[in-house]
DNA sequence: CGAGCAGTTGAACCGAGTCAAGGGGAGTGG
DNA sequence: CCACTCCCCTTGACTCGGTTCAACTGCTCG
């Protein structure tokens, strides 16, 4: 079983050997074989922060950097309706109705797939076909805890709440009672965006943080948190 | 071709036969020999509004009546998540992290299999696991166009968006600027839920959709539309 | 050094929430 | 058939959290 799986390992595409996806992203439902015919049709691009990325039917697996997914209003009231964060990945077989816009946040790396080989694969392994389900029904749990934070949090368990989804991306394993530290990947307008306030809101409840000792604002991007756990009071869940 | 259709079609168990499920629903993927094993192992079952329907593992279609799926804060704040009207389906391969809680807005009839049984063969049939990722996406399109609504809708176009959602949901083909008219099978409490709003404020925003004309307020739970296009226009996007 | 942008802070304002009173329909009991 | 109650809903008056408008700070970049 051992020796099997290293003459596995060995056939694996170089690119793909210290490739993040293929320990939590799309690629880990891959074998040796797959991820070599996968490895000739896909393409690996940086693109910088700001950058639209267009929904092109592509899949790409999200290397490093953040994305962000925005709905907007006809009058251009904007909200953030998700992220991706590396290593998640980018794409879907179906099209949305209304449209969403992609946008990077910060300089992002890429490794796309045409859709057509996924799809063909998706029909061949059930495997991944389960796996794409557990991404879309994770996303749709984040969507609702958001729909929970947006329709009933207060400004002040919004901004809370946001940094404990970013301190916890940043960590996931880290201890809940020691401090830890992350550098912001949003403006104050993208923060605003995503809690549906205001950026004058999103700045007094940072102050407010600040001020009792639950946060210290190293510089307009760089903050740090107490703990994780004393973060967590102030989420209202 | 047709031929065969009829003959697939002699094969059909008699509990599926006028079923809407098998048009809209889950079992449109399966052939007469699925359904039928399917059949075998499904249980009908009506429960009464109110009734809390537990995630106990197994895939039910939804054959009559409305769902409401909540989040809780730690306070007793509540929010909808989501609904689903007949003939959608419910149930999960995966549990969500934070529970979520689903309960019977009308009276509902259900037709429910064990989840081990749609597991198999979703592996056995692609078919099946792509239908099972485009409600999932689906759900998710949908929680995200709420959670615009919520972050960033005034409380009016909040009501008529709901309006709107309720009435495409009953007549999915209807005429744009036809009159339409249907039951809310929400409370006032449950759309304000749903909402992010409080009752009064539905109540008032109600009153003033009446009193400008767009819609009529037959009873407490009926209302009639003067057209999807007028209520369309108060929506914000 | 000045321009320009992101963020902070203060003061006034307003949309939605809160609190309180009353309406109206369904069910019950006399 | 009416009287009473209960629950859901509506409406009004007031409050308040978050927005708006505006001034100011501090960075970065040319």
């Amino acid at each position: 079983m051992a020796a099997r799986q290293d003459v596995q390992q060995a056939d694996v595409p170089a690119i793909c050997k210290s490739c993040e996806a293929r320990q939590d992203g799309l690629c880990g439902a891959f074998n040796a074989r797959q991820l070599a015919e996968l490895a000739k049709a896909s393409s690996r691009h940086e693109v910088p922060a700001g950058t639209e990325l267009p929904d092109d039917g592509t899949y790409s697996n999200l290397l490093s950097g953040v994305v962000k997914l925005t709905r907007n209003l006809s009058d251009g009231r904007q909200q953030i309706v998700g992220f991706h964060f590396a290593p998640d990945f980018l794409g879907r077989p179906f099209e949305a109705k209304k449209p969403i816009r992609a946008e990077a946040l910060t300089n992002v790396a890429l490794c796309s797939f045409p859709r057509a080989i996924i799809d063909r694969m998706a029909n061949e392994m059930p495997e991944l076909g389960r796996l794409l389900l557990k991404h879309a029904l994770n996303e749709l749990d984040e969507a609702r805890d958001w729909m929970a934070a947006l329709g009933r949090k207060t400004a002040s368990e919004k901004v809370a709440s946001f940094l404990l989804m970013v301190a916890r991306n940043t960590d996931p394993a880290h201890h809940p009672a020691s401090p830890i530290s992350f550098d912001l990947p949003l403006t104050r307008t993208d923060i605003a965006d995503f809690l549906g306030l205001t950026i004058e809101t999103v700045s007094r409840e940072l102050s407010r943080l600040r001020s009792d000792g639950t946060i210290r604002i190293v510089n307009k991007r760089q903050i740090s948190l107490a703990s994780m756990a004393r973060i967590e009071e102030r989420c209202g869940d």
